[in-house]
DNA sequence: CTGTCTAATACCGATTATCGATTCAACAAT
DNA sequence: ATTGTTGAATCGATAATCGGTATTAGACAG
């Protein structure tokens, strides 16, 4: 059986008659009758009555008709779905996140990009940065929003988002009014911050920054998520070094006081493996790079 | 796109090697290279990415590999089921009945049937004879079992049944212990028959029948439907002349008792559109002239 | 740098498809 | 009856295409 018997078919099905379907076909009616023989000899059954005076459809015919259009619909379907897994207009792409890029451009970049390609399917999985390379390296995500300044070498990266830590205060503290903050003055206070599991590359940066103050931490609280550790400084129970963009999270009695000292950039990379060729890949991290500021 | 690009890919896909796969394939490697382009010319999107040391699925090969085998799948499925209608395996048989035919063999006829061909559907119409002619001229149902004498030329028929007619009486009748009954003593007893319009030719039959015996019968209640007929009898309001075949609808209150003049016979035929060449049709005729009792 | 392995290319032969011409069968009209 | 017409099947020749062999090109490994 091949497509071509089919089309021939399901033109003949619907002229019964060999001269007029050829013409349609534009080849000539010798050919058609023997492609409709040697159609009815891969099926095994009689599809059409001729003689010289009618041509009909024989109820195999008829039950054939239906399923020839099918296969050849479904074809056509075939080869357009793959030509969009191609180009990246189809299939799914799985992105991990760090939970602060739910206030750093994630939804915008995501809402931004799914209007250009609705018919991808994005997965989207909250995970930690060093669950993200993790994963990353097993193929289990396609890009991940991640905070490390260590990049396995065969990841690629853009710089997404560069913020400076903040002051993370109970609304009322005694320094939650100021403009802005000297470390040094949280000495003593007891801190809340993300597990070094969690993210590693985050503990070295707020370590050293405090090292810098001259401050020697208190480190009581070890969360896993970002807003675990606002919700515990909103109710009174101690101080955080933040990333600013947690200002944004809205909890109810936290206040975020920007530090003196704003050398220290606190950042988010975009990653994925360089060696993963996958159009939709391709085409998110266009749409990741066309949406940064150009400052960045 | 053709179906030996389909299978050439699955095996391509599997294997990931165009060596093996042309060796599995029975070709060799130089036609399945040219075959696997074509099909990423025809599809528009590269399914494999190979170079010297590593052939592998792309994204869109990787979406398209369940396509291809749903399509060969179907092709296969699709041919398979169009022999089987036209073996009169698979499909579908519109059967008309009339009521009566239910006590006499139908039941027995199409569970036999159904056995041999379990793929095929049948659809059951109880009619009247006469909507049963008009059906099959209009080619809405493939076959008919009809009490007709008057059978139109372009109709094919078998004698299926050939019955007695018997008195339907109440069970509370003065002659309802008779062994045979004299028709002539039913004289002034009001009768029942199915009326003119639903079977004109049991019509027919029953009034010669009442001549032969001298006897004019009194029709008082004219009704759409043989089992009608008994219940009226069996609530004690009349009496009817019915097929024999009707003592087995077991309706409580009506008794039956055969005629001593049993020359009248009401016969049941089996009738289809000579014309119509359906291998469904043929292979029920083939299992209704298998069971009946030789003596017809 | 050579040897090996793999996919792509070049070219050729054989199969298969298509075309034009013809034949055969069924009606219709004279 | 015979002839003309219509439509599908068959025949013979030509053209397209498919697969085979030989070879090339590229990527490693030793």
């Amino acid at each position: 059986m091949e497509f071509r018997h089919l089309r021939y078919f399901l033109v003949l099905a619907e002229e019964l008659h060999f001269g007029r379907a050829a013409r349609r076909l534009a080849i000539s009616q010798p050919p058609l009758s023997l492609n409709l023989q040697q159609l009815e000899a891969s099926v095994g059954a009689r599809l059409l009555t001729r003689n010289s005076k009618s041509v009909q459809l024989t109820a195999a015919g008829l039950a054939f008709v239906p399923a020839a259009r099918a296969l050849l619909a479904q074809a056509a379907q075939a080869a357009s779905l793959a030509k969009d897994v191609g180009e990246g207009m189809a299939g799914s792409l799985t992105i991990g996140f760090s939970g602060t890029m739910l206030f750093s451009g994630l939804p915008a970049i995501l809402t931004r990009f799914q209007a250009g390609h609705p018919r991808l399917r994005l997965l989207l999985k909250e995970l930690s940065s060093s669950e993200q390379l993790i994963e990353l390296a097993q193929d289990r995500i396609d890009l991940g929003f991640v905070h490390t300044t260590r990049v396995p070498t065969e990841l690629s990266q853009i710089r997404v988002a560069s913020q400076s830590l903040v002051a993370c205060l109970p609304a009322g503290h005694p320094l939650a009014a100021q403009l802005d903050l000297d470390l040094a003055l949280l000495k003593g206070e007891p801190f809340a911050v993300v597990s070094k599991a969690v993210s590693p590359d985050y503990h070295e940066r707020i370590l050293a920054l405090c090292a810098e103050s001259g401050l020697d931490p208190e480190i009581r609280f070890e969360l896993r998520h970002w807003l675990s550790v606002v919700s515990l400084v909103a109710q009174g129970m101690g101080v955080a070094l933040v990333p600013a963009a947690l200002a944004q999270s809205a909890l109810a009695g936290a206040v975020f006081v920007p530090l003196q000292d704003q050398r220290m950039r606190y950042e988010t990379q975009c990653l994925w493996k360089t060696s993963r060729d996958s159009p939709a890949l391709s085409a998110f991290v266009h749409a990741v790079q066309a949406t940064l500021p150009a400052a960045l």
